[in-house]
DNA sequence: ACTGAAAAGAGCGCACT
DNA sequence: AGTGCGCTCTTTTCAGT
């Protein structure tokens, strides 16, 4: 890991907010020339550290206005029901995150769908395929905020 | 809305993988010039289906290994209330995600934090401090999968 | 580690089919 | 709605401080 000065930082920030300015930009922000906040970059994608870049899409607009997150308990806890579990969330589109949690449940997942029709359908017919689910709890989400992917970068 | 054909789904799932494609590149994959390539994403932003395009980070490389789920109950269910936990969640950079949902509890929030200890110290000194809140249940994420922000659009 | 300039490439508009 | 060309801006590299 290599570390960050506050030039670093505030280009991350920059480009966690919108990653289609142009260099220039950036240097004039930084009060650098282009170069070395090139360098800079470069070297932030080369170390992993900016992991990619994407076009972030309004799902609203695609007709997905439907957010649940479910929390999932297993039947029992063994390696392989784990795993199962784990490749059955990866062939569904519709699951946005899973985490293995700690706590209360075993899964969390996130789901993003149209409407309810299709949620009971998601949970009928594909989630409630997995014999290793014992117990299923939804929540659906009303309003979100925040929903910004930018992480707070402190030294 | 305008609608969306097959080239227009293949150019929305390429940029939500790599933003930083040339048009060029995409051009060949959806077998057409450059041009009608450029308006048709030009078109998608203009309507804002394509919301914007943002690097992501990696967390673990800047030492946040936490993340936790705390679900949030609110002493009772007042207009106000929820205006000061809403703009109170907006001031804390930890704090990545707010839903309020509809459930057993009121809000749902995604936390990212460095350990442990940043975590206890965020329960009590930052979310402690609203009394509006009657509860607090913290759910700690130990491995997570399909953190993708990729929608998967059908027609 | 930075500046400045120069070559290579991408974005963007235009004339046309 | 599509192709192809041309101008402009950006990215990327290189010599020099």
């Amino acid at each position: 890991m290599t570390s960050l000065d506050a030039i670093d930082i505030r280009l991350l920030e920059a480009l966690q907010k919108d990653a289609k300015q142009s260099i220039k930009q950036l240097a004039e922000l930084v009060n650098l020339s282009v170069t070395p906040v090139h360098e800079r970059i470069k070297k932030m994608e080369n170390s992993g550290l900016i992991k990619e870049y994407v076009a972030v899409i309004d799902p609203d607009l695609l007709g997905k206005t439907l957010v649940a997150y479910c929390q999932v308990t297993l039947v029992r806890h063994k390696e392989d029901q784990f795993q199962e579990f784990e490749a059955y969330m990866n062939t569904l589109d519709e699951v946005m995150e899973v985490s293995y949690v700690a706590g209360n449940y075993d899964f969390l997942i996130k789901v993003l769908l149209k409407d309810m029709d299709e949620f009971q359908y998601f949970i009928l017919h594909k989630l409630s395929k997995l014999e290793v689910i014992s117990n299923i709890q939804s929540s659906f989400v009303i309003k979100s905020f925040k929903n910004n992917s930018a992480i707070k970068i402190r030294k």
